[in-house]
DNA sequence: TTAAATGTTTAAAT
DNA sequence: CATTTAAACATTTA
């Protein structure tokens, strides 16, 4: 799941968890989703977890680096003999395609219904050989210990609106754009915005713009509070699920009532994405 | 049975 | 060549 506070939990969670440990082995069922030589991590220690847009990176203390995109369905979860919430399942399953084996009795899996995410094995001064961070925008919120706030200011994000005609939806979500906002946080910051998605983003009024802002950042902080959202596969380092699906504004609530207004909350296709708004409140 | 699903990624079209 | 749109990826669920 994988959307910036999603992404962003799990960080949290790996880095309690996994620094310190030392990688023993690695077992890859699934030889496509890996890239790299696992030989070169076997026997480095985790020194830190850092994550770009809504990838991570493991660094490890020998100048190598482990790089996921989880995508839809990817799931990275921390096993040992204390921790062993979560509502995954036995470990491994059949969606299990890669475990790290850790000392201590403790074990990373990674899981991927869809196999759609990656996994890079990579010297660490390379990680922006990757075209996926290599082309990553600058990130929409930056996560503190004590705070969720903005990472660029409202002229920089006018200045990205300006320069597009597309429709602004789709210019949110583009990581080239701007990075960290998916499909359901760009629902939600429009609808508590009031802005039409389908509204070609240069259009938008000064007014607008700056609603924009202060709205993706709140559903942003909202759903992080929630521990993320777990509407399709999503569990943090644990395995345990996020509750912001139990608290969406637009996102999947078509023919709910518009929780402003009361009218229906549609839904329709925009660039190739399920789009959720109020028809009466977003213009 | 058909369509869509928290996201890229690549091919094709404009 | 830059920008957009569509299809692909693989599996589950509505």
């Amino acid at each position: 799941m994988p959307e910036l506070p999603e992404v962003e939990t799990i960080r949290r969670g790996l880095e309690e968890y996994l620094v310190g440990h030392k990688l023993e082995d690695v077992e890859i069922r699934k030889p496509k989703m890996v890239q790299g030589e696992t030989q070169k991590i076997i026997g480095a220690k985790v020194v830190g977890v850092r994550r770009f847009g809504k990838g991570l990176v493991i660094d490890l203390d020998n100048t190598y680096s482990i790089a996921f995109h989880i995508k839809l369905t990817g799931q990275i979860i921390y096993r040992d003999e204390k921790v062993s919430k979560g509502k995954v399942g036995d470990l491994p399953g059949t969606a299990t395609h890669v475990i790290f084996t850790l000392d201590k009795g403790a074990y990373l899996y990674y899981n991927d219904i869809r196999q759609f995410g990656w996994i890079k094995i990579i010297k660490s001064d390379d990680l922006k050989k990757i075209v996926f961070f290599k082309e990553l925008a600058p990130e929409f919120a930056a996560f503190t210990l004590d705070s969720v706030k903005h990472n660029i200011t409202l002229k920089e994000f006018g200045d990205i609106l300006s320069r597009s005609g597309q429709a602004v939806k789709v210019v949110i979500m583009n990581q080239q754009k701007i990075s960290g906002l998916g499909n359901i946080y760009a629902n939600d910051g429009l609808f508590d915005a009031k802005i039409d998605p389908k509204k070609k983003a240069k259009e938008l009024s000064e007014k607008e713009v700056e609603a924009l802002y202060n709205s993706l950042l709140k559903v942003l902080k909202l759903g992080f509070k929630y521990g993320g959202a777990s509407e399709l596969r999503f569990v943090n380092a644990l395995g345990q699920e996020g509750e912001y699906q139990k608290h969406f504004l637009a996102y999947a609530q078509q023919g709910k009532p518009c929780k402003v207004c009361g009218s229906k909350i549609k839904k329709f296709m925009l660039g190739g994405r399920g789009t959720y708004m109020c028809e009466k409140c977003q213009k």
